[in-house]
DNA sequence: TGCAGCATGTAACCTGTTACATGATTAG
DNA sequence: CTAATCATGTAACAGGTTACATGCTGCA
């Protein structure tokens, strides 16, 4: 996979937001703004570009609304292509690497299956990524028995607070994997 | 603040590292590699680079160890301007904006204080990112109480699991705090 | 009239990723 | 002898940040 379609987190979030309704790259950052989303940022130095670049790939396609007023508007709507990379992206596996140093990539990922993916791979996604949390989580706690008693304060208390950390996703998504299932089965 | 001293997470967990000994350009990777500090790349693409800008900003200095044999290493540690450099970029600050968009900084700040900044300041930096974080917790919680109903499945699960995270963050720093405080009161 | 919000963009700079490259030492 | 590990680097590329730039619309 040298050349990845979707490029980073922001291409990624930009389709899955385009997949619920077209939007203008002003919309966007308006969502970027003032959703939970707003961990991304909402410079237009980065989601003019990554519009471009996902226009380029054949993902997205603009049109431009009020053409004849003096204050035109792009919006973008996936094209078939954008929809299969999407799920393509939200299809893959869920690595030991992606719970380590990607885990917002993973729970961004996830936050955009609903319609576009089945609840079967759902369902998969979150048994892999509560199993591959839950056996970091396993090596960390190790770690910190090994490594905590030399270990200053503050660095101690850094590496518990990492710890807990994987300790609620992993018991968020082996709840969340069973509200699914129940859920499934009505 | 136009021009930052540290430059990156990686610098500030590399000058981190340094304050408690000197290392190689290679041990840094080892480290990396090897223990918690795992979320961060080790490629040597990004270290040696990285050690060049700080020696030339003057945070830390390389001492050639081996001179005359013909595998060469390079030990670099703290300068005393880098000592000042790590100490001011720990003592600033927490903002909500941090909270929201740089959680990771903040935990990397926190895990080199102890030995570096007394315990006053550490408190008040525990303190202020349990308000912050307890601050930003509410905000997410109204947007889940409105938007939640509306929302599929897997995009209102991703927001509970970003309400649960840092409902978690917010209890420990709250716990780290009073153990901080009662440590000192012995 | 003036200000906040709408709406889109560019350019310089910096950092990290990926891939490539080199060669020595040590354990089996 | 040979594979793993030690040890350090470079170069192309891509993406985000920051700062700058422009001009309209609606409201007070």
């Amino acid at each position: 996979m040298t050349k990845r379609t979707i490029d980073s987190h922001l291409s990624l979030a930009i389709l899955g937001l385009l997949s619920g309704r077209p939007m203008s790259g002003y919309d966007l950052r308006k969502v970027f703004m003032t959703t939970a989303l707003k961990a991304f940022s909402a410079s237009p130095g980065a989601i003019y570009p990554a519009l471009k670049r996902l226009e380029k790939a054949g993902l997205v396609e603009g049109a431009v609304e009020r053409k004849n007023t003096l204050r035109p508007r792009q919006v973008f709507a996936l094209t078939r292509r954008g929809r299969g990379a999407l799920i393509d992206s939200l299809s893959g596996p869920v690595s030991r690497e992606d719970v380590i140093r990607r885990m917002d990539w993973l729970l961004l990922r996830f936050s955009f299956m609903s319609g576009l993916i089945g609840a079967g791979p759902i369902l998969d996604f979150l048994r892999t990524l509560a199993e591959e949390t839950a056996g970091y989580l396993e090596v960390l706690e190790e770690e910190f028995r090994r490594s905590a008693p030399g270990l200053p304060f503050s660095g101690r208390a850094a590496l518990e607070q990492g710890v807990e950390s994987y300790r609620a996703t992993a018991r968020w998504a082996k709840k969340t994997y069973g509200e699914l299932k129940r859920h499934r089965q009505l």
